[in-house]
DNA sequence: ATATGTGCAAAGGGTTTGCAGATAT
DNA sequence: ATATCTGCAAACCCTTTGCACATAT
């Protein structure tokens, strides 16, 4: 494979002291394009381009950079979970009905509250995973 | 089957109008007993008392269960779902060591900030997901 | 009596694995 | 040059399904 263009992908993936592939960038542009994407809409998406990449490749990369906390699985009630670039902490909004994610800072007023609450049941945090369902705007249109 | 208890269980079972059969009596029992419980575990559970009963009828039940909000499922980073019984709304604090699933009331105060929030994003919230991952007291002291 | 539920065994589908060849460094 | 990565195909679950029989109401 050819044409390896400069940008974001990358950066990540020598920042975390990988192998710059072709199948790799391809792999973080669209988790980035997409915002949160499952295996599979990623596995498809990946195959309009790159017709060769085997879907074994996807689940090696994935579950790696998950492990090494590169993404993040932001798990999905009643459907597969959906991968996500990790950035700051944040809110994920889902869609119950078209399962769009949308994100949303979270606030330190709010994460004080979490970490009060952790300390008083001795609990030594170290992730918080907000995660609220509704409907999203367009859908309330609907 | 025989001996059927006169429980909680089978009140639950009652007032969503599902018959009332020994196999669901006893997955009620465990849930409850448990809190907090995978599929596998709640199977190996079950086993040990119920010698015939079918994992097909576990899976059967809890998917049902879960569809009617009976129960509720509680996703957990890196391992299977584990499935609760559906009372008030209350965050979650999970053990990243040994696994443990602790609950905590959601307080008025906390539910305001995120109907709050969900209100500026022009979203209509039906429902919050807060997980907490931490160690908890026992393995802190490891 | 009848709708519902269970158990079995098979099918299904998503995920993982091993290995040989390819590629990035 | 060599450690790492990819693609393929098989293996491996976990989960679902269909159907005949059993059971709750």
């Amino acid at each position: 494979m050819k044409n390896i263009p400069q940008n974001k992908s990358i950066e990540i993936i020598k920042k975390n002291n990988l192998k710059v592939t072709p199948q790799r960038i391809a792999i973080l542009e669209i988790i980035e394009s997409y915002g949160h994407i499952t295996i599979e809409s990623l596995y498809q998406e990946l195959s309009l381009k790159h017709t060769s990449l085997s879907l074994a490749t996807v689940y090696k990369n994935i579950l790696m950079m998950v492990e090494i906390g590169m993404l993040l699985e932001v798990p999905v009630l009643g459907i597969k979970s959906k991968y996500e670039l990790k950035k700051e902490n944040h809110i994920h909004l889902i869609c119950t009905s078209c399962g769009n994610i949308e994100d949303k800072p979270l606030e330190p007023s709010i994460e004080n509250i979490f970490s009060d609450l952790a300390h008083q049941k001795d609990f030594k945090l170290q992730y918080e995973q907000i995660i609220l369902y509704g409907l999203c705007m367009f859908c309330q249109a609907k």
